[in-house]
DNA sequence: GTGAAAGCGCTAACAC
DNA sequence: GTGTTAGCGCTTTCAC
């Protein structure tokens, strides 16, 4: 047999199958299929008896290749395991979905190879758009690759868009929606120290990673600000684990580091920092204060309940995909390169105390 | 101009382009791109500047209906937000990509409508596979309508994979990968009782979603088991979110429930009870004891740290793409609907208490 | 209204 | 080694 006949069950039929099937030409089962096109009314249920018999459903990537396919829209992301990221990628897809887009997702644990793999392979699918979801490690070699392909997806009518992470060098073709990272830090570290702190240790993330960078910008400018040096000793480098906030946390106890708050880079940091303290016997806050970031759902469920700074995750993952594709729409004559900083706030909640001391600050 | 031209930055060059700037035919250039092929070295070299000069990549999709395409794998659940859905997303995600296919995702919103939509969209898409991860609502319609994507899924060599969701109706081709849900609420549940706990409340998920179904009956076998009848008024409905445990608690303290000890469905479930019970002043477990389900990692950061299943969500998720897979290599004669069932385990933490009573149960 | 034919971008069988 | 040709499964002119 040099034909592959697609009877009822066996495989996957084609359009030919069901012209044949309906006693048409394949090019008038396309029309009926395709809806708006005049075709007699016998001749449609005809051919809609045999879709049916046949349980035909086209081909969505001939279709693509002959023009009139699904749109797709890449994301990538660190791990899909972090809150944060999880909010951010369930905005995304839900825009998307909501779009009328098919969304492919990577992540990466934090590989940049992997990550540009990923991009390529988006190219081949001729994807509307690639999203790179949260932070990464911002480097010279970084911002040169991650500029090319931004200039090749460009190139291809595609678009990259950096998704709370921020942008690259001046002029690279990217869409930019982030909130704005350092200014959250910078609001959190003052409330505070504004509550008398001093000496705040700062559990950060990676030291080249952007998110974990900005914040501690902000936590240092909040320092400045007041007019106090902070102690360089009080920043520990971790990631954004819960173990690394537990571990950072039960060093920084035995090393015997002197400080009456913490700042984690993270709830899930501050989460693990808080049993760490809690182990050690110390009362948060009463002897230590501690504060997050992120405002995940859990940090009210901590006990006391997390002071931390909210971040519209799931809103920027959605405006990531509706900037990407009204960029695609009215692209052409300048669309300058978009650059959303959304806002951040802090919840105060009951994990700072004010710190009591003779003489003020 | 009848025919696009892509030159350097222009749109995206065609396999025709590069073949006319490297001085070739289309063949040639496939073959080249194509890897073993033998070509000389000169035409390989001409060829791949014209490459690189154009920024050339190959449009996946209509390498894929000309049969040598990556392939693809579906796979859809609730809400990419829970924390345990992460898990499994995951493994899936990662073993997938490790596999070399591509992921596409769809969050359904527990919208059994959009499930079958986007089944339906994979199948277009000639997906390899297609997983359903985590629980659903289980009615009738339900399976029958599953049951019926599942067999238009075989017939185009396809395949359904429920992840974390318990098998359709006998019959139906799908394969399955779940724990041991029941199992798992069982010991834990039996484990509560041990401690000398009788009126112990069960915060649970929707009545029809068989993740909730199947830890009620283990939390039901255990009371039998140990001869208790459990009181249905300590049995209420809710959903897996942290919200949900909080409301819960609350309406069961206002109301004036009695009970020693509450098993809730989920961790997050519990960490919403904790922070309700903690704010009526109750003291867990010295007053009241509380036991989880899943063991996410914040599990342990709950004060007192949580006592809970622990469940292997991303094996889970791995296997049910490895599964999915090796079936479609070895399908054929009597490839038997596989049926993997992975054991949970409680792991004993600070939140549960020993009652004392002057008088045993 | 409907069919034949060309074309989407690619690969593979078949020449030379 | 390399070009030509014929598909892959679909849509869309262009005739009739």
């Amino acid at each position: 047999m040099t034909r592959k006949s697609a009877d009822g069950g066996g495989g996957r039929s084609t359009i030919r199958d069901v012209a044949a099937r309906a006693g048409v030409s394949a090019a008038t089962v396309s029309r009926v299929l395709g809806g708006v096109y005049p075709v007699s009314a016998t001749t449609r249920t005809r051919v809609l008896r045999a879709v049916r018999d046949l349980d035909y459903v086209a081909d969505a990537r001939a279709k693509a290749i002959a023009g009139v396919g699904t749109p797709t829209l890449g994301f990538v992301l660190d791990d899909i395991t972090g809150p944060s990221f999880a909010l951010m990628a369930h905005g995304v897809e839900r825009e998307a979905t909501r779009l009328g887009h098919l969304c492919l997702v990577c992540s990466t644990d934090g590989d940049a190879e992997h990550e540009l793999a990923f991009i390529e392979t988006m190219r081949a699918q001729r994807a509307a758009a690639v999203i790179l979801v949260g932070g990464s490690a911002d480097t010279p070699e970084y911002r040169a690759r991650t500029g090319r392909v931004a200039d090749a997806l460009a190139a291809a009518g595609s678009r990259l868009v950096l998704c709370g992470r921020p942008p690259l060098d001046p002029g690279a073709p990217v869409s930019v929606v982030e909130y704005d990272n350092e200014g959250g830090a910078y609001a959190l570290c003052a409330h505070v120290l504004s509550r008398g702190h001093r000496r705040i240790l700062y559990l950060g993330g990676k030291p080249e990673h952007t998110t974990a960078q900005g914040r501690e910008r902000g936590y240092l400018a909040a320092h400045r600000a007041r007019g106090v040096e902070p102690d360089p000793v009080l920043r520990l480098a971790g990631d954004f684990t819960r173990d690394s906030g537990y571990r950072s946390m039960r060093r920084a106890l035995e090393v015997g580091l002197e400080f009456t708050a913490v700042m984690a880079a993270t709830d899930m940091v501050a989460a693990g920092a808080l049993t760490a303290l809690h182990e050690a016997g110390l009362a948060v806050p009463g002897d230590i204060s501690l504060v997050g970031y992120d405002d995940i759902p859990f940090a009210r469920d901590l006990h006391p309940a997390l002071t931390t700074v909210h971040v519209p995750y799931e809103e920027l993952g959605r405006l990531a995909v509706r900037t990407a594709l009204e960029w695609g729409r009215k692209r052409g004559p300048e669309a300058s390169d978009e650059h959303l900083l959304l806002g951040t706030h802090v919840v105060v909640r009951d994990s700072v105390g004010a710190l009591v001391t003779s003489s003020a600050g």
